[in-house]
RNA sequence: GCCCGGAUGGGGUAGUGGUUAUCCUCUGGGACUGUGGAUCCCAGGAGCCGGGUUCGAAUCCCGGUCCGGGCCCCA
């Protein structure tokens, strides 16, 4: 009986993981590029990291496991929570701000759909140590740097929950949070009774809802104004950079978050034909540091679904361009010792190690599209040179073995 | 955790309660031991798993697994 692949889980051909690689080489790249370097941290945490940030409902939601010790360990579900650990335990002294990025498999336990998988990677940036809007913009510049560099169509969406959060310092800590909980869901009725429980009526129940509706250009700002006395100024200058360098967004107020630690700004982008799971990025700034026992450290940093922009990019795949080292019987040696020549050089060199007439090795070296044949025949050998085989022109020159490399041109 | 639809060689498929499961593709070999894409020949390889109904099940029924879509959730 045939081993199935766990459910949520894939398998890479050669094909895909090139277009994957191709993308994340991409990403990499611009986020050096802000001056951000890669981190790592380990594949399984302490259970506690993740349930200490977000509740125990996500046990859940997580692979978890006991180790022979019997201690309780769960693989990521994602990795703010592990850099901000990493952060607390290592990193007090380096000087702020931070800039970290990360590539890595998340896990999560869930029912698998269209662009939702139980093991999927990440690419994402932490920038430790700001409380400037600037940190927020330069991190929502470089989101949207990448998903446009990679060809993503997608809309961008900021929000800020500090203004809902400070219109609902009547109602208590816990209550707000709960709220909060309940717009992040967009359940309105939900909200509605929740709000007739506790008895938030009439002016608050109103301002509430109205705040949450405001969504689109900055003239929001203004409407925002009238629902809250709250110093908007934070928004305004970051609204204003962000239109000042080009980054086309809408404003929404209604953008909450289920979590306690997003302090400030908020934003998701949103791409087009990936049905429910359309959400390609979601970041924020937070204050994670603190409930990890360090101390209270202003942050920002965003999450791409690294899967779900491979489903829509355009990104293509980076053939490697391969010469086939093909032999007669008994000058295998040969054919070795001619493509370790061409590897030192570069290039990519395949030989037949299925003991194949020349026919067959050439109908292979066809196959999986070499440019090149390097013939390695008994009359050459004798002079020490070799025959190329130009498969795309069908030219065939002989010459000297130290020769080969001049005549095999790549184009780029 | 819930709802809907699927599952036949590696890939794509046909078919029917009853001999040896169809075709295409594919993979390996050969025709063809100094040269690729063509052709021909040979070989290989399949009814998701478990249970039930039945003289007989790949086919009908039930359960599970996995896949696709949707809900819930989405740190």
């Amino acid at each position: 009986m045939k081993i199935e692949r766990p459910r949520g889980t894939r398998d890479f051909l050669p094909d895909e993981m090139e277009r994957r690689r191709e993308i994340e080489r991409k990403m990499r790249k611009i986020a050096e590029s802000f001056g951000y370097r890669e981190v790592m941290t380990p594949t399984f945490e302490h259970l506690e990291l993740f349930t200490r940030k977000s509740g125990e409902g996500i046990v859940e939601e997580m692979y978890v496991f006991k180790d022979k010790s019997g201690r309780d360990l769960a693989l990521r579900p994602e990795l703010t929570a592990p850099v901000m650990r990493m952060f607390v335990n290592e990193c007090s002294v380096m000087p702020r701000p931070l800039r970290f990025y990360y590539f890595a498999n998340c896990f999560r336990y869930e029912r698998p759909q269209k662009g939702r998988y139980r093991e999927f990677w990440q690419f994402g940036v932490e920038l430790i140590g700001s409380k400037s809007y600037l940190a927020d913009a330069e991190v929502i510049i470089l989101a949207d740097k990448i998903l446009k560099e990679v060809g993503v169509k997608f809309s961008l969406e900021i929000g800020h929950v500090g203004i809902m959060r400070h219109l609902l310092k009547p109602v208590g800590e816990e209550k707000a949070s709960k709220i909060m909980r309940l717009i992040d869901k967009e359940d309105r009725e939900g909200l509605e009774r929740y709000l007739e429980e506790i008895r938030v009526e009439g002016d608050l129940r109103e301002k509430i809802f109205s705040l949450v509706e405001l969504k689109g250009d900055e003239s929001v700002i203004d409407e925002a104004k009238e629902i809250v006395d709250y110093d908007f100024s934070y928004l305004e200058r970051l609204s204003s950079l962000l239109r000042d360098v080009g980054v086309d967004f809408i404003l929404n107020l209604g953008i909450a978050r289920g979590l306690d630690y997003y302090t400030g700004v908020v934003f998701e982008c949103y791409a087009e034909g990936l049905g429910a799971q359309k959400q390609v990025c979601g970041g924020g700034s937070y204050e994670l540091s603190s409930l990890f026992g360090g101390p209270v450290t202003p942050s920002t940093g965003f999450a791409i679904g690294f899967d779900r922009v491979c489903e829509v990019c355009r990104i293509e795949e980076k053939k490697r361009d391969v010469v086939a080292v093909i032999s007669f019987k008994g000058l295998e040696s040969h054919a070795f010792r001619v493509a370790s020549k061409l590897r030192d050089a570069g290039i990519t060199a395949v030989v037949d190690v299925m003991e194949r007439n020349l026919k067959k090795q050439m109908s292979f070296a066809n196959e999986i599209g070499a440019k090149y044949a390097v013939i390695i025949a008994p009359e050459e050998v004798k002079e020490g040179k070799v025959a190329i085989k130009n498969l795309e022109t069908q030219e065939q020159v002989v010459i000297a073995e130290g020769e080969m490399l001049k005549l095999l041109k790549f184009g780029e």
